[in-house]
RNA sequence: GCGCUCAUAGCUCAACGGAUAGAGCACUUGACUACGGAUCAAGAGGUUGCAGGUUCGAAUCCUGCUGAGCGCACCA
């Protein structure tokens, strides 16, 4: 079941139909209009190309060309299509008239969602994203799971389907015994250590560090540790009770990023390991009672099909380990389990890197397997690639570490705040806020901009740029247009319904550029690929900047009607970028 | 060993099986009394890792090879 395409807003399916109703009347071939192969053209001249008639040549004994000139002479589209022309081995060009295309505009400018039809067939999403451990800082790993899930759940919603965001905290397992274990010989009760000291994250990550030292040298510690992950998942509630205090220092730093992120997620969204605990032994059960269960070496597994390892044995699912205590994969299965059984979702998305890939594979089929999952449901491992240090190795400091998130994101605003204060001549509150949405701004643009699976080098020239296809480029795009819209003041309000007339080629350039907003959505949301979304912005922001260069505004030379429906198509602009940013999750400043 | 992913300009990245593979950075040369120069225009830069195959058409699909990364049982 895939998400069904928008057809309203995408001017290529437009073209699509006509071409459909084209091919049946001239062929008698029956094909969808998506089926047409109409795409937006890279030629100067053309704004769409039809591809269809070299593939329907050979099934029609047809020439190609013949096939393309049938289509064009059997075309009923003289109200959109100024021309269709055949082209090369069989192309078919079209060229939009210009006052249908400045009709399409007009309507966006009226329209809130600016020509986005919701979704007709809406969907329930489970989106997981973020998932950070406690008792450890977040660092640039979390960055790319954290906005591509914010930008995900801006996307999906503004398509009009429900989604729930759920955090998936690492809170629970082996990890948590030798922590718990190091609080009390720290002297830790009810959140205050004995020597009253005020415990920070930034002491937290330390923290972990001397335990897991502890751990690996002390065996009666590490016995201690054990003992303690089995009070702890049985519901000892002296254990849970200073479990409680790593899970509320280290929720108070996530919160701190998300917020300086501008990611949404809250306390409330978060669903950690934790949380479905009370649902392992239940899902056990389900498994064990269909038969579907296997033991293994005294492990408690399932083996879902089609995965082996080294050896060409089966690669199991291991639900309950020797030792009684619960593997972590059946958190996984029971997360399938709460998520479409007791929460109805139809669709679940997991934004987790791409090293998981094989692990998401088994859950899913194990899933399926298990009858969590129906013909209707999806799950889609939304895939990222790793973070890079510039020696193409995982990333890490100096020191060995990984690059803490904050440091990042300071480091981020700091660098805007001096290229802002360079410029900008806003008093120095109003810089500090520009600085914020730039420096984050390009943060985010540099890690969405990519195609997300691939790994990436980070570097902070990356990270910090601030020309060229950046955040910057477009928030700058935005706040002039915002200036001349300011110069203008009463004048814009009257352009308001203004008639757009298209003559200047930038300003046609401009106009058909907003007008593939639906379709730039379209695409974003159908390959959850935000890049998408910020190639259609850099393209609108360029042809912005070359209508700025060649066409006027308030130039006195400038006569009225030409003024007012320029005015209309720099606002549209404008509402554009704005709302293409917002869905990325970047703020668009109306001065910098 | 098995499996998965990736390889495009000096660098960072696009390209939905379609025409002459596009941007940005860096580099070179320019921009009229500037609606904001965080800009714009032009130039140079490519045998899409290699070799076959499928197709009217391949960076894209298939096979093999080379190189890199990742995953493969009680850690999450």
């Amino acid at each position: 079941m895939e998400v069904r395409r928008m057809q309203a807003g995408d001017i290529a399916l437009l073209l699509g139909e006509r071409v459909t109703t084209a091919v049946a009347v001239t062929t008698g071939v029956r094909i969808t209009p998506a089926e047409a192969l109409v795409r937006p053209s890279t030629r100067p001249g053309a704004d769409y190309q039809c591809n269809l008639a070299m593939s329907l040549a050979k099934p029609l004994g047809r020439p190609p060309r013949e096939v393309a000139a049938a289509i064009v002479a059997a075309l009923d589209a003289d109200d959109l299509v100024e021309t269709a022309e055949v082209a090369g081995p069989g192309f078919v060009n079209f060229v939009l008239r210009s006052d249908w295309l400045a009709a399409r505009v007009a309507a966006m400018t009226g329209d809130e969602r600016l020509g986005v039809a919701a979704t007709a067939a809406p969907r329930r999403f489970a989106l997981d994203y973020s998932s950070p451990n406690v008792a450890k800082e977040m660092h640039v790993g979390h960055l790319r799971s954290s906005i591509i899930g914010d930008t995900l759940l801006r996307l999906l919603r503004f398509a009009g389907h429900e989604v729930v965001p759920h955090n998936h905290l690492g809170d629970w397992g082996t990890p948590f015994g030798m922590l718990i274990e190091h609080l009390v010989d720290e002297g830790w009760t009810n959140g205050h250590s004995a020597r009253g000291a005020e415990h920070s994250i930034g002491d937290l990550n330390a923290f972990y560090q001397q335990a897991r030292k502890k751990f690996d040298a002390d065996p009666a510690f590490a016995d201690r540790s054990r003992l303690r992950v089995v009070a702890l998942q049985g519901g000892d509630e002296p254990t849970l009770a200073l479990w409680r205090q790593l899970v509320a220092e280290s929720t108070r730093h996530f919160q701190q990023v998300y917020a300086l992120l501008g990611v949404s997620l809250t306390p409330e969204d978060t669903y950690g390991e934790s949380f479905y605990n009370p649902y392992l032994a239940a899902t056990i059960d389900e498994l064990e009672q269909r038969g579907s269960t296997e033991t293994s070496d005294g492990a408690v597994c399932v083996f879902p099909p089609g995965f082996t390892n080294r050896d060409g044995d089966r690669l199991p699912l291991i639900l309950r380990k020797r030792d009684g205590g619960y593997g972590y994969h059946v958190t996984d299965l029971a997360t399938v389990r709460y998520w479409t059984g007791e929460r109805g979702m139809t669709d679940l998305l997991y934004v987790v890197g791409t090293p998981q890939a094989q692990h998401f594979q088994m859950v899913f089929g194990a899933s399926r397997a298990a009858g969590y999952l129906d013909e209707d449901h999806t799950t889609v491992h939304i895939g990222f690639g790793t973070i890079l240090g510039e020696d193409g190795r995982t990333i890490r400091t100096r020191e060995g570490g990984s690059v803490k998130l904050v440091d990042l994101l300071t480091e981020a605003v700091q660098h805007a705040a001096k290229v802002v204060a360079d410029r900008s001549e806003l008093d120095s509150a109003t810089q500090a806020e520009i600085a914020r949405a730039v420096g984050i701004g390009a943060v985010k643009y540099a890690d969405l901009s990519g195609n997300r699976e691939k790994d990436y080098v980070f570097t902070w020239d990356r990270m910090l740029a601030t020309d060229g296809n950046t955040s910057v480029y477009l928030q700058y795009a935005n706040a002039r247009i915002h200036s001349i819209l300011r110069k203008a003041g009463q004048a814009a309000d009257a352009g308001g319904g203004a008639p757009i007339v298209l003559d200047h080629p930038a300003e046609r350039a401009l106009a058909l550029r907003l007008a593939q907003f639906p379709a730039a959505i379209e695409a974003a949301v159908e390959g959850y690929a935000p890049h998408k979304l910020c190639q259609y912005l850099f393209e609108t922001a360029s042809a912005f900047t070359g209508f700025y260069e060649n066409c006027p505004i308030l130039a006195t030379s400038t006569t009225e009607p030409v003024r007012r429906s320029r005015l209309v198509l720099a606002r549209l602009c404008s509402q554009v970028l704005t709302r293409g940013l917002d869905l990325l999750g970047i703020e668009a400043p109306e001065r910098m």
